[in-house]
DNA sequence: CTGAAAGCGCTAACAC
DNA sequence: GTGTTAGCGCTTTCAG
């Protein structure tokens, strides 16, 4: 009736009845009932935002970025968190749009068979994000990790550097920092390159991660000259430990993380990093579901949005 | 009608046609509408998580300890963020709770009087948590910030150290900060003693605030021999600027922080801290509302746990 | 064990 | 401008 104009301020009510409706909500508290309100109208003004962990800062800050666009709209981000499990992720996935959301925002490329095709059934913008690296299923943004990888290993061996070390994470299912590692040996083996020693990580403080791994992998292969960290975290690591121990940064060793975490500008020395975007890759996936939700056709579709990390040298990329 | 049933496990259905069922289902690529389901039975399986903030570590941390137990149950959690906003705070809490959530876990004991109301209104499990320095709506469950910034003192003090700086965020809003100051400078006052300085900051990369912070303090008040940071951060930051200063900690200036994040595993030294139980609070509130929910009539309510934080004394607060 | 029927609290379309 | 009506897609209750 009357009351559910007021409430949505929609088209002609009197001020009268206006304020007499809204009179009576207040002193008898009502919230109305969005679930009613969904099931009638048929619109869910929620975006399902599926990622897969919440253990370092990267994802908050992609939130963050959603939240932002997210905020001038009625959209509200409900996240999911995977735990970069493909049978989670699946799971979460039908949770989730079970719910019929306006959009899907979700981390990677790489999905189970059954996820695709959720995805693909649901009839609502479904943004990818972080990754360019594959096939998207609808709209996709992110950078590619491929490249990136390519792009810090010439940065490198443009510094003159050779001998050089990779650290990451033991993560069969990170396909993002698979990419990159790809990508990396990719231009080293153009160059007749190979990696002299490599480190894999799980759980645990990465900070004092990079440090143990850093000492390991020196003590292993003492001619490394360089060192080639996945995160930014466990380079922070690797770069407290040299420093500790008195390592000549960069004139011993180079060394370099990515992510390109705010963190770093506390550290004695600027770690080298690529920005991954990751405010900027919220925002836009955000914007392309909300400009999205307004239309009526769907007009869109297929948005690709391949953003450029780049390198920041800090003081640990230094030309030899 | 008796899809619904088999699609819910729930009771007398034949093998014959469950099998006939969710062979339809599976081939029609039929995902049940969980919003007709909800307004249905008056049953919604979500539960409110209302934060600050995503931008450090802590809630983040919260939420996985929420994840973790909520994962053995059905329900989900949607999470709301405030910025330390309590006008925003209002507006998040009223939205999700016109989803008619089975509960909300809300970070603080201090609302507006709205929120206060509304949370009452709801008639559902409501728990405050993080902090228990003040009434709680309903359950609550969290550490005393200002006992945990009493006893903080009480540890520098027995350690020998005389001129005490603090150093904090500049956010009137954050009461759990301003109790742990609260809570500090008592302790120090009993003893005739006053915080020799004290500086704050806002915004920026919390590592680099720290050392500008410290350097400037020690630069203004010389004969400081303790700095107590509000958050591990800055105590990190600093902790690496004294070092580079080549200042001796803890035997010129000792220094502690407060969280025990993991990230201090890390650092050069082991700064003292404690420990925030921030998973474990997570936990607590997830399964309050867990069992909470189960429960036909509401049986429980007014749940108050108090965790105590302990000190872990690093190798920063040492005795003189 | 299975079907039919009556809502849940709203929105949308249509009268008044 | 304002009231009325018919569903939205499920769950629930009650008959068969």
């Amino acid at each position: 009736m009357t009351v559910s104009r007021v409430l949505r301020n929609r088209g002609d009510v009197s001020q009268a009845t206006r304020d007499r409706v809204l009179e009576a909500a207040k002193t008898l508290g009502y919230v109305p009932n969005k679930i009613a309100g969904a099931l009638a109208s048929q619109r869910v003004n929620l975006v399902a935002v599926i990622i897969p962990s919440l253990s370092n800062m990267v994802f908050p800050e992609v939130m963050m970025g959603i939240n932002e666009v997210l905020d001038e709209t009625p959209l509200q981000p409900v996240v999911g968190v995977t735990n970069y499990d493909p049978q989670r992720e699946e799971k979460v996935l039908y949770e989730m749009l079970s719910w019929r959301p306006s959009g899907v925002i979700i981390a990677g490329l790489e999905h189970s068979d059954a996820a695709k095709s959720m995805l693909k059934a649901a009839g609502i913008p479904v943004v990818e994000i972080m990754d360019t690296d594959g096939e998207a299923i609808d709209a996709c943004v992110g950078i590619s990790h491929r490249r990136a990888g390519r792009k810090m290993a010439k940065a490198i061996l443009k510094a003159g550097y050779k001998n050089i070390g990779f650290l990451g994470t033991k993560m069969p299912l990170d396909h993002r920092a698979r990419k990159r590692f790809e990508g990396f040996t990719e231009v080293l083996a153009k160059e007749g390159i190979e990696i002299s020693d490599r480190e894999f990580y799980e759980g645990g403080s990465a900070l004092a991660k990079g440090r143990e791994m850093t000492e390991v992998m020196l003590e292993r292969t003492p001619e490394l000259d360089f060192m080639y960290y996945s995160n930014d975290m466990i380079g922070a690591g690797g770069l407290l430990y040299c420093l500790d121990q008195g390592i000549n940064v960069p004139g011993q060793i180079g060394l370099a993380g990515f992510n390109g975490v705010e963190l770093l500008d506390g550290l004695p020395r600027q770690l080298a990093t690529m920005d991954a975007c990751r405010k900027e890759i919220g925002r836009a996936a955000a914007q392309i579901i909300a400009d999205r939700s307004g239309e009526s056709g769907d007009t869109g579709g297929g948005e690709r949005i391949e953003l450029s990390p780049k390198i920041a040298a800090g003081q640990t990329l230094k030309r030899r």
